[in-house]
DNA sequence: CCTGCTTGTCATAAAACTGTCACATATCAC
DNA sequence: GTGATATGTGACAGTTTTATGACAAGCAGG
């Protein structure tokens, strides 16, 4: 599977590694931003936002974990994956790394074979599980556990009535005709029938009335369905 | 900062110096055991853990180095600080001794202050670093022991189970895809199908229901797994 | 070479999800 | 109101996904 071109910033003193790096990334078609200090680093991260960032451990002007735990602690760049590079190489290091909330580790010398092996992976799974967070007053969708809560009250939906939701929620208010929905949510090239939608609205408008907002998802007659919560 | 109750391994032959080192392990508050020969501290590691082990180099039944390689080699898990001891007080000597994974160093005949201090450096360092108790409420993870206990209850994992468990547990709540965790759990280049998750997370269900805890990991349908605990 | 434990795979059972249909209701034009 | 059209509803079967148990290969320790 190929992952799409990203950005990528790399935190990394020793110039010769980060040079190293940079190349390998940028063959892979990806751009990277290269940074030496911990608290240059911590600016950047606040400035623009990334797709990966790659941290050694051992950096100057912040500790590595300094800055994870900082990372971690922001809301706003709370998902973006973190792959952590460093020369200690034991285990009981790697676990705190990863306990931190790094989502990988890497020990120098580490084979360039691995480290695109494991950028590509933390990659793909970012942009499969994506931690959306849909947020319409009191409705939150979490596409990364299929669930929504609706002021606190947690809702598990069904894969579909979830995927129709999502859709529906991205344009609170505008109406989706039937061939729309069956479009974005079973896909282009599915051999549904349109009635398919209907019964698939049905089923969702019972979940969500089981927490008082069953009929946040209006019927237009001759049009579609639209979503829009309840006031 | 006050390190807590330990236990030390010391494996000294001679009398005088180890009673020596007893009465300050124990003026510091600290169970001791003690061992004079190399091969019955084998089997004392083997079936007891340790949180410090003071080994002098020169030992009968099995030199010192050779005790130290060994347990390095054979548990790689081992974490087990090492205080080594020796009357060669010769660079290299010492240099040789760290590199086969002594923490750290001291030369006979020492100061009884020094050895408490490198002693109680050695136990602070590894409850800070080594053994990284997870600890989500009720369910403590002890990476050192790949033991679990949950309200008191000990647990004894297969390596996989273990280390399935340890990875969910990092992000509680998250779902972790299947694709995810033969990456981080099987290692990125298992040829491991899917559906072994499966059965590993029915095994590990397994052992966390004789502990009342079988559904802290739930099946999100489409996605993969999750952990959270019961609560 | 055994022996016991772990683990990957497969076949099958069980569960969850979804498409469709038949019919009930609702809405609209006249 | 009446018929025509659109949507709601409940049931059901087919499909997909996951759970489970069995089994054998792999492996460490004797």
């Amino acid at each position: 599977m190929v992952v799409s071109k990203k950005h990528i910033l790399i935190v990394e003193d020793d110039v010769s590694i980060a040079r190293l790096m940079q190349i390998h990334m940028q063959s892979k078609g990806h751009d990277t931003t290269l940074c030496d200090d911990g608290l240059d680093a911590q600016i950047l991260l606040k400035e623009k936002t990334y797709d990966l960032l790659i941290l050694d451990r051992m950096i100057p002007g912040k500790r590595g974990l300094d800055l994870l735990r900082w990372l971690r602690g922001e809301k706003k760049t709370s998902v973006l994956p973190v792959l952590m590079v460093t020369a200690l190489a034991m285990t009981n290091e790697r676990v705190r790394g990863l306990n931190e909330g790094a989502d990988d580790y890497l020990g120098k010398p580490f084979e360039p074979d691995e480290l695109v092996a494991r950028v590509e992976a933390l990659l793909r799974r970012s942009t499969s599980l994506v931690t959306e967070v849909f947020d319409s007053q009191a409705l939150q969708l979490d596409a990364e556990t299929m669930e929504v809560k609706v002021e606190g009250k947690l809702l598990s939906l069904r894969p579909l009535e979830f995927k129709l939701l999502q859709t529906m929620m991205r344009k609170p208010g505008r109406v989706f005709s039937r061939e729309q929905l069956l479009d974005t949510v079973w896909g282009m090239d599915s051999f549904v029938e349109e009635r398919t939608v209907d019964a698939t609205v049905k089923r969702l408008r019972k979940e969500l009335a089981g927490v008082g907002q069953g009929e946040s998802v209006q019927t237009i007659r001759g049009m579609g369905y639209r979503f829009q919560l309840k006031s």
